[in-house]
DNA sequence: TCGTTTTTGATTATTTTTGAACAAATTAAA
DNA sequence: TTTAATTTGTTCAAAAATAATCAAAAACGA
């Protein structure tokens, strides 16, 4: 065993575990731990890796540029209910399109092992999914920095050049009155950009989302097919939706 | 046996293995270690395979799909230097194209502060100019995860809706009689799209790229306006582009 | 056929990689 | 704070792989 072979089995066991000691390295490879903490040396002086006593962790931490806003962080219990219903309704070879919202986001560490085709314009979704078993298409244009995603006319174009099983979407309110809302009107052009593209139309909202208008209203609740949400969600509620016709998880 | 079907039988098995031994490929294809030697050695300085020490590797495993940062660190002294010397082109208020090369990559710390407009089809650049004052415009298309970049057709087809002062490209070769080169037709083709639609290409490539030829060669030498590389380039080599009118930086 | 070029194989010297031993440094525990 | 246990850096030697040189064999063209 070499060392570019060595080089790319540790890298791939750092990814997946986090964190890998000489001593299980040196057992694994079947090699010597001197030649281990060689390989080690030279991997972080690289930058690959970070390099501790005893062994390695990912790097991913501090150099992966972004992370998502933190506003993941909230209600994250809520949220992962929700993602692990919506990646249940995701079967192979399908197509889907994920947008920019903190809960779509959150979708990914639930899909990596599908093989399916993600169409996003979100920057932290595709540096999540790029090393993964799903084959991702970026949208192009404009970078939104507040936002970590691409928007725009162009953006938009893009999408309309690509046809989708599934789009997975977020909104910032939604009403059985008023339908979908959102805080600006870039987002809702991407949203609605997506929602025509696709036969499904899946919008992912924690149940503070319901019965709640935004800034601006771009669309009315006969665009989406159905609606997941967590089980905090008032039943009342959700039959409103159900009435329209709506599928709902939850 | 032959050297062209020995060619073709070992990267065969390279691909289907992913690596390949010296002793191994010489017991299977009844010939000595020295000529698998010479096979694997000339192939390597055609960029089909990756020469380990005792074998070969498949091009996409031994150069590390994760966090190419690594990458920027070999010859980085010498890629800084470049750098700075193409920083100093860029006048704010321009519009620049940048490749996914990691020459270019390093370029981005360099005019973080500068108030242009950035289109890039590389996602670490993205990611690195996203919280900069700088603009970022991202090529749209699918993601090819060993080059944290896109590529393809459609990606090619945004390009040439823009147009920019000036374009910052990578290559994998360089030579005054066979023009620029790359390992793969992919990159080959971002790097036209994007020299095709602005005003003044400027090559980046460290010394070690003068004067050698890869697999794909895609264009004449008259594509580039200005070469930028370090002060270990060969005077005489230099001398042999500045006769064909182009401008060297270093 | 002969002479030339190309390819292959063998030998030796050099380089690279690996492993072992031991002192120095770091961490954890008392 | 001091001690013990790990881990690491360093040096050296052995093993493996490579480069270089030269000779033999095969292929080629006249």
């Amino acid at each position: 065993m070499n060392f570019p072979n060595r080089k790319r089995l540790i890298l791939q066991m750092v990814e997946e575990k986090g964190s890998v000691e000489v001593k299980e390295l040196a057992d694994l490879l079947q090699t010597s731990e001197i030649t281990i903490r060689r390989d080690l040396t030279a991997m972080a002086s690289d930058g690959l890796i970070y390099r501790t006593h005893g062994g390695a962790m990912k790097v991913g931490l501090a150099t992966n540029p972004v992370q998502f806003v933190n506003k993941t962080a909230v209600n994250s219990e809520n949220k992962d209910h929700i993602c692990r219903l919506a990646a249940q309704e995701i079967k192979d070879g399908e197509v889907v399109f994920m947008d920019c919202g903190s809960t779509v986001f959150r979708l990914c560490q639930f899909i990596r092992n599908k093989r399916i085709q993600v169409i996003t314009n979100s920057i932290p979704v595709v540096n999540e999914l790029m090393q993964s078993e799903v084959t991702v298409n970026l949208v192009g244009g404009e970078v939104d920095p507040a936002r970590q995603a691409v928007h725009g006319l162009i953006a938009n174009e893009h999408v309309a050049r690509y046809h989708a099983h599934k789009a997975f979407l977020g909104v910032d309110g939604i009403s059985a009155q008023h339908g979908l809302s959102a805080h600006s009107e870039t987002e809702a052009g991407m949203t609605l950009a997506m929602a025509s593209q696709a036969d499904d139309v899946y919008l992912l909202c924690d149940s503070t989302k319901l019965e709640k208008d935004k800034y601006v209203q771009f669309a009315p609740l006969s665009l989406v097919q159905v609606i997941v949400t967590d089980p905090q969600a008032s039943a009342d509620v959700l039959k409103l939706y159900q009435q329209q016709g709506i599928r709902v998880l939850n």
